[in-house]
This record gives structure tokens, C-alpha cells and sequence, in this order.
DNA sequence: AGTACATGCAGGTCC
DNA sequence: GACCTGCATGTACTA
């Protein structure tokens, strides 16, 4: 990496204001040297540049693991200290093969290696530290959403990492992780604005991460690639790319390669390298990866945002959203007030572009955030002893073991639990519906979420998912539903007019009060979901997208998302034909419903089903 | 043959 | 007449 790049600009975060719970209230001088980022060793302007994972006391972490008593003994944070790992060797590595040890190796000079642990001390995350930033914040929004914030503040910055380091062992090497360098003027804005805290630090240290990974695609995708690669991707698209767009070379972080840029792009345009084509719509965005179909949405350094983007998930947990706080001016403008949050992770304007609205698009975010969370709670409190119920007969045929081994999907942004967290995602098996490796928008949860650490704010179990018909989306406002799922998971229905079941929508937090009913139908029944034409006509759902259902474990409520799956529209091809002449079309018998126009079930049949534009 | 499900359509209701 | 409700029927798929 040459050591002029600026990872994060300086105008990268000037909007935090905005967010008061991302901005420090008081600015202070971050001393680079004092950091976990230390000097880079080859470039001209190393003065400037500091390496990722390199470490504080002039560079070497063996000095750093030398002096553990005198951080731990550390009552109170050192303006010295910007560590923002913590304490990494307290973690039992040995059972992960790709241990993080593996990244330093021994010899190096700016290696942190020391008996298989990484000694990364965290001097400065003392437990009153946070409580007493609490206390000296304000009430109200503020307050609010600081504790937002101490959720994630209170996740062990190392641990944070070692699920990043799990999450992504498979498409970033040590020796990426070592080129990575932040240039001092950005941790001095970074310090500035995110704040010498627990929190700054964990702020920056997820943008840090967030940005390697999706710079680190970005290269992956510009790179042409060998076959060499064939990890699993969680979620691909289906495009009809060539295999090199789908199966990237390992990054080379010392590729000259023009395209994949010997320099590091700068962190706003490194996240638009996460630009998917992936439509979801007001709904969440659990695929990790970019879903590029060939033709990126992103053009590094030059047009940085393409209308088909519509892919973030708003409803995503502080990480997501303190990152769209951070990064504000990644926010289009067109795309500001409610899809604002959507482009976490997928900024859209360069270093040096103000995106004009951009308050609003935060203020915006931030009562939708206070909405929501009014709206969980009220939930909480007033479904939750129904809702048990509920979810006590959402697996009647299913063994314990065999429905949580089927469905559960967690998001949690608890701290204790991310390891867990982990580990469930690690050990579920999805459902067969969803072996269908690229499109199974359910796959897509699982698989993505977990790899991402999707942090929704609930623990959202998986129920069924319902590619919508014609008459799904037509103009009854009925969705049939798929009749196992949902005798397995949704309410056992005694009386045919069904019962009323409030849906929260995952993309817009609003809550839909559908019904839940069966017809007879030859000697057996047909599940339906009814008064779902707001939230198809909300969501712009057409035939060929999907809904999936989940319900929150922790309230009990069910939730549901709309998940827009289309092609451009295009003149004379079948899959732009217009749903009421195709439909009449079929009436007249000018056209069979069949063969591969049929998708059955829960069934996705991927050959249109390519993420792209909408609405 | 049995099942699931997409949707046609008849009858009722509303404006 | 438009819309709604709910049943019936046709089709695709599976065992």
C-alpha cells in the first residue's frame, strides 16, 4: 500500500456531529504514535501512514505483551492509548485453524506474535469508562441512543475482531492484514470525532474492518482471477458473469494491477465496492457480498453511484448504523431520509463530496431509529406472553433439536454473545428450502448475516419464505401461503376465519396487521395471509419477489420482510411482460402456465431471479 | 393418485 | 359496477 493513501479522510467524518452519539464531546489530539497503528515501514510519507495491527510502543508487540500489568493497571484511559483490539490474548484460539497468530509472523519487525497469542493490550477499556461517558451524555435522543451505542460498546474490541478475523479467514490473509495502513491524519480525525473512547475505538476499529473487507472485495472483483478460489461465497448472485467475476483471485495487496489499484482507493470508495445489485427493497440486506453482476454499480473515482443500488438493510444493528453515521457522505442524496441507512457500508461519494441533505438523512435515521425501538418495546410488552404461545406451536412436527437445527438464525448485537453467536450460526443447517445455493433468500440470512454479523436488533428466527404469484401481488391483498411452513411455524388455526397476526416490517419497522387463515380446499386447506396489499404495494413487490417470515425470538412478534428479486425491465423479453397482459395472456390460453415459468412452493428458481434494479 | 397451490370466478356487499 | 370473499378448478409436481 503506498503510504499516501488516505483510508479515511478527513472530511470522512465532519458529519458525525450529527450523530451525537458518534461525536466526542471532547476533541482531543490522538498521539499516532502512541496507537495501535504504527508507522509504516516502506513508504516515503511513513510519517504519516500507520499499519493496521501493528502496535503501539514504537511498533513492536512484543513490547506491548511485555507491559500487560502496567495497561491493565491503567485506571483510567491514556491519552496515549488508541487500542483498539483490547486484549486479544485472553481469547482461546486454538481451536479456530486460522488463528490470528497465523497473521504475524515471527521474524517480522512489526509482527505481533507471542506463543500462538495476539498481545494487543487494551490499556485504556476500563469498565467506568463507559458508564462515565454515559452519565455525561445527554438525555433524551442522545441518551437513546448512546445506549444503542453501549450495546456494541460493550463488545470486546477483540473478540469484535476475532469474529471479523473467523468471519473472513477464508477471503483475507494475513498478508492483508499486515498491508493494511491507515494514514495519521486519519486516526487524528478518526480520534476526534469518534472520540478517544471505548466507543471511538470500536467505532473506528468496525470501520477499519468493514472497510478491509469490502476494499479487499473490491480488489478481489477488479482482479482477473484464477480458479484458484472456490470458497463457498454465502450468497452469490446467479448473474450471467464469468466465473472470475464470481470466483475472484486472492487479493494480492502488492498487485499493480491498474483496476485493482496499486494504491488503496479511498475508504468511501472502497466501500462502494460492497455496491450490490442485490435488490431489497426497504427490507434488510443480509448478503454480505457484493452481487455484482459483471457490470458494477461502481465506478472507483469516477461515477460512484448507480441508481440500482437498493441493498442495505436500514434495520441493521449499531454497526451498520454507526458506520452510516460515520460515513455520512456515503449516503446519495437521493437516497437520504429513509433509505439513508441503506447504503451503509456503500458510500457513494468520494472523499471531499458533501452530500447536501445529509442531516436529514440522519435525523431521519435517527427517529426511525426511536421509532423503532418505541415500537419494539411496546411490542415487547404487549405481545409477548401471546406471542409465546405462538411460537409454542411453531414447530408442533418438529423435534426440539431438529427445528432449531433447521431454522434458527441469530443476530444479536449483545456482546456476550457474539461468540455464541458464531457458533449458532455456525452449527445451523439451513432448511432444505434453502439448498438452493445462490438465491434462497433464506440462505441469504443465514449464511450472509452470520458471515457479515448482520446485527439486527432481535433474534429472528427463520419461519417460511413465499415467492409471490401474480395473485399474491394482485390487487386482493392475499398472499397464499406455503401450506407446510406454515402449519409447521406459524399458529395452529382451529377456526377457518384464521386469527389476526401483526407483522412488523423488517425494512420500514411499520407493523402490518395481517390475518392468518385457511380456505378448505379438497379435503385439505390453503394457508393464507391476508390484508397484505399495503405491505406489497409499501415494499413495491412484484410477482417474482418474495416475503420471508420470521419471528423474534425475544418478543415473541413475527416479522416480515419484502424482498425485491428482479431484472430490468426489458421491452419484448418474457420476464418484462406486463403481469396483467400475462396474466390475460393465460386466461386466453395464449400462454401455459408451466415448465420453467412455474416456481413452485418455496422454490426459487434463479434463472430471472437475478438481483437487480426495482422501483 | 394424491397433494399443493395459483387463480378463476360466482355470489355477496358496498358505494 | 367495483370490490370483496371464499370456494372450485386446473395444473404442476411428487410418491
Amino acid at each position: 500500500m503506498d503510504g499516501e493513501d488516505l483510508i479515511f479522510a478527513e472530511d470522512t467524518f465532519p458529519s458525525l456531529a450529527d450523530f451525537p452519539c458518534l461525536s466526542s464531546p471532547s476533541p482531543s489530539t490522538l498521539h499516532a504514535k502512541n496507537t495501535i497503528l504504527s508507522p509504516c515501514s516502506s513508504t516515503s510519507s511513513s510519517s504519516s501512514c500507520w499499519s493496521f495491527l501493528q502496535v503501539p510502543y514504537g511498533g513492536r508487540a512484543a513490547d506491548v505483551q511485555q507491559q500487560p500489568a502496567e495497561a491493565a493497571s491503567s485506571s483510567e484511559f491514556s491519552p496515549d492509548g488508541l487500542d483498539i483490539l483490547g486484549d486479544i490474548d485472553l481469547l482461546d484460539l486454538s481451536i479456530d485453524p486460522w488463528e490470528p497468530c497465523s497473521l504475524f509472523h515471527a521474524g517480522e519487525s512489526s509482527t505481533a506474535v507471542d506463543n500462538g497469542s495476539v498481545a494487543i493490550v487494551d490499556r485504556a477499556m476500563q469498565p467506568c469508562q463507559v458508564a462515565e461517558e454515559a452519565s455525561s451524555e445527554g438525555h433524551g435522543e442522545g441518551v437513546q441512543q448512546r445506549q444503542q451505542l453501549e450495546d456494541t460498546s460493550s463488545e470486546e474490541p477483540a473478540r469484535v475482531f476475532l469474529d471479523w478475523l473467523r468471519s473472513n479467514k477464508d477471503s483475507i490473509s494475513a498478508e492483508d492484514l499486515r498491508s493494511i495502513k491507515l494514514k495519521r491524519a486519519t486516526i487524528e480525525c478518526a480520534d476526534r470525532r469518534l472520540g478517544r473512547t471505548k466507543h471511538g475505538r470500536m467505532q473506528l476499529l468496525k470501520l477499519i474492518l468493514t472497510w478491509v473487507q469490502n476494499s479487499h472485495l473490491l480488489r478481489k472483483r477488479h482482479r482477473p482471477t484464477s480458479s484458484d478460489d472456490h470458497q463457498p461465497r454465502p450468497f452469490r448472485n446467479n448473474c450471467n458473469n464469468s466465473t472470475a467475476d464470481q470466483n475472484p483471485a486472492p487479493w494480492n495487496p502488492n498487485s499493480t494491477d491498474p483496476s485493482a489499484g496499486a494504491t488503496h482507493p479511498s475508504l468511501l470508495a472502497a466501500y462502494g465496492i460492497a455496491n450490490g445489485e442485490m435488490s431489497y427493497h426497504g427490507a434488510t440486506a443480509p448478503y454480505p457480498y457484493p452481487h455484482s453482476c459483471g457490470t458494477s454499480s461502481v465506478v472507483v473515482n469516477s461515477q460512484p453511484f448507480s441508481p440500482t443500488l437498493d441493498f442495505v438493510d436500514p434495520t441493521a444493528g449499531p454497526w451498520s448504523s454507526q458506520l452510516a453515521s460515520a460515513l455520512p457522505s456515503m449516503v446519495p442524496p437521493q437516497y437520504s431520509g429513509r433509505y439513508a441507512n441503506q447504503f451503509v457500508g456503500h458510500p457513494m461519494y468520494h472523499q471531499g463530496q458533501h452530500v447536501p441533505g445529509l442531516a436529514s438523512a440522519t435525523k431521519e435515521a435517527r427517529k426511525k431509529r426511536m421509532a423503532r425501538q418505541r415500537r419494539l418495546a411496546s411490542l415487547h410488552h404487549h405481545r409477548n406472553h401471546q406471542n409465546q404461545h405462538h411460537l409454542q406451536h411453531a414447530q408442533p412436527h418438529l423435534g426440539s433439536t431438529e427445528g432449531a437445527a433447521r431454522n434458527w438464525v441469530f443476530w444479536t448485537n449483545s456482546s456476550s454473545s457474539s461468540h455464541q453467536r458464531n457458533h449458532m450460526a455456525e452449527t445451523q443447517t439451513p432448511p432444505p428450502a434453502a439448498q438452493p445455493q445462490q438465491m434462497s433468500p433464506h440462505g441469504a440470512a443465514s449464511t450472509s448475516e452470520k458471515r457479515q454479523g448482520w446485527k439486527g436488533e432481535k433474534n429472528l428466527k427463520f419461519l417460511l419464505q413465499k415467492v409471490l404469484k401474480q395473485s399474491d401481488v394482485g390487487s386482493l391483498g392475499r398472499i397464499v401461503l406455503p401450506k407446510k411452513e406454515a402449519e409447521t411455524h406459524l399458529p395452529e388455526l382451529g377456526a377457518r376465519d384464521g386469527i389476526s397476526i401483526p407483522m412488523e416490517d423488517i425494512g420500514t419497522s411499520q407493523v402490518w396487521n395481517m390475518r392468518y387463515r385457511f380456505w378448505p380446499n379438497n379435503k385439505s386447506r390453503m394457508y393464507l395471509l391476508e390484508n397484505t396489499g399495503d405491505f406489497v404495494r409499501s415494499n413495491g413487490l412484484q410477482e417474482g419477489d418474495f416475503i420471508v417470515i420470521y419471528s423474534d425470538v425475544k418478543c415473541g412478534k413475527y416479522m416480515i420482510r419484502g424482498v425485491k428479486v428482479r431484472q430490468p425491465v426489458e421491452a419484448g423479453a418474457p420476464s418484462g411482460m406486463n403481469a396483467e397482459k400475462k396474466a390475460h395472456r393465460r386466461r386466453n390460453g395464449l400462454e401455459k402456465t408451466g415448465g420453467a415459468d412455474k416456481m413452485r412452493g418455496n422454490s426459487i428458481i434463479h434463472g430471472d431471479a437475478s438481483p437487480s434494479v426495482h422501483g
